[in-house]
DNA sequence: GGCGAGCCTTGTCCCAGATCAACGAGGCGG
DNA sequence: CCGCCTCGTTGATCTGGGACAAGGCTCGCC
């Protein structure tokens, strides 16, 4: 990894309204390449990070290799912060990216309590929602259902529009909890039932949203 | 559901050192019988709980009726607080219980921004934690290992006594994201290796500890 | 433009866990 | 004390998804 370029921290511990601001005036900008590790499990978790561009995972892997995927992160989104003194995942560069890391304490001496603990706050729910879905998504739903929901999830609301998927199959299974045999076979079934439409292995267009949501219960 | 009785509200809205104290003060003590329902998914989430004696469990349904607990809530934890405007689960007595409820807003204001933030914060961290262990859990691993680390979890540090299941076989069952009979053959399986002992379906004491360790991977 | 090297897909077989079906074993009310 | 009712166990069978094994595609590199 390397550094691009240093932001100058602020002269004085004054308010600064907006939350999401924060990080863009403390952190420093980082670049990783595809695969490279972001912080490792069980590291000190004093850094808190932002994507800028590109996309990363968040992973735990068993002794034996096993792995499953926490969380994905793209455009603008926060990671990295833990309740514990370390982290819980690791976490690593899914593409290329652009990555803001700026160190929690300097945050919340520049920034003041109060929005250092909104900008937290909100990031830290936001990870809770996020991880229960995926929880009754892992405990309860079958392969199409779930293959299903992921697709849902990364189109959100862009129904006509082709989407790009950052990841690779593995990473995918690795997530849902399933094998990458798995996983491309409920993408041709769902492509078979003119669900979805893919053009290459990479991009995709929602055909039926109303079908798509159905099969992700 | 009966009102126990109330706790009268401190006079002024002074600083409360010990954040777990809060509720206490504030909270009024409700009973609840078995199975019933503590707060339904989607309702408004203005009020927060905590245990105090029996248990309590939070699921989610989906149309089908494939139920997903949670997490189980045993003496003193805090739960029902959400990030959003209502609950995402819905929780129920496990057993016959007490709980105390506390308004949000009015805990907020009898014990001070900071008090409040730290209890809620450290509620919200703890259900993260747990709820990251629960991913891993349903993702990777085997019938046999989920079915280990959850007598591992429940019996934390007392590798000798005898432990009492507060739940059913179909509680579990739905904590894993497995079935009853398969829940009930893994009990049986640690049984017959000699890791666990049991006296009854409910009583249960860890007869090789690092054993189970092993097994719950 | 040819040729690897990764990915992705597809086929076949297999197995962990689900499903279906009895059968016990406590526990409680009468 | 008996019978019933709920919950748990066990057995038999089935199946969704995993494991293994070939191919195909794509894209970068020579």
């Amino acid at each position: 990894m390397s550094l691009a370029h240093t932001v100058a921290a602020p002269s004085a511990p004054t308010q600064i309204a907006d939350a999401a601001d924060l990080m863009s005036r403390m952190g420093v900008k980082m670049q990783f390449a595809k695969d490279e590790e972001i912080y490792g499990q069980d590291e000190d978790a004093d850094l808190i990070y932002r994507v800028v561009s590109g996309a990363v995972r968040t992973t735990r892997v068993l002794s034996d290799g096993r792995r499953q995927i926490g969380e994905f992160y793209y455009g603008d989104e926060m990671f990295g912060i833990e309740s514990g003194p370390n982290h819980r995942f690791s976490a690593e560069a899914l593409t290329d990216c652009t990555v803001l890391v700026a160190k929690a304490s300097a945050l919340k001496a520049a920034a003041g309590q109060d929005a250092y603990e909104r900008l937290v706050w909100s990031a830290t729910n936001n990870e809770l929602d996020r991880t229960q879905a995926h929880l009754l998504l892992l405990g309860r739903k079958t392969a199409c259902e779930r293959v299903a929901s992921f697709l849902m999830g990364l189109a959100q609301r862009r129904s006509g529009e082709a989407v790009t998927l950052p990841m690779g199959r593995q990473d995918m299974a690795d997530y849902l909890g399933l094998t990458i045999e798995t996983v491309s076979r409920m993408l041709t079934q769902l492509q078979g039932a003119l669900v979805v439409e893919f053009a290459g292995a990479r991009q995709f267009r929602i055909a039926d949203p109303h079908a798509l949501a159905r099969m992700a219960e």
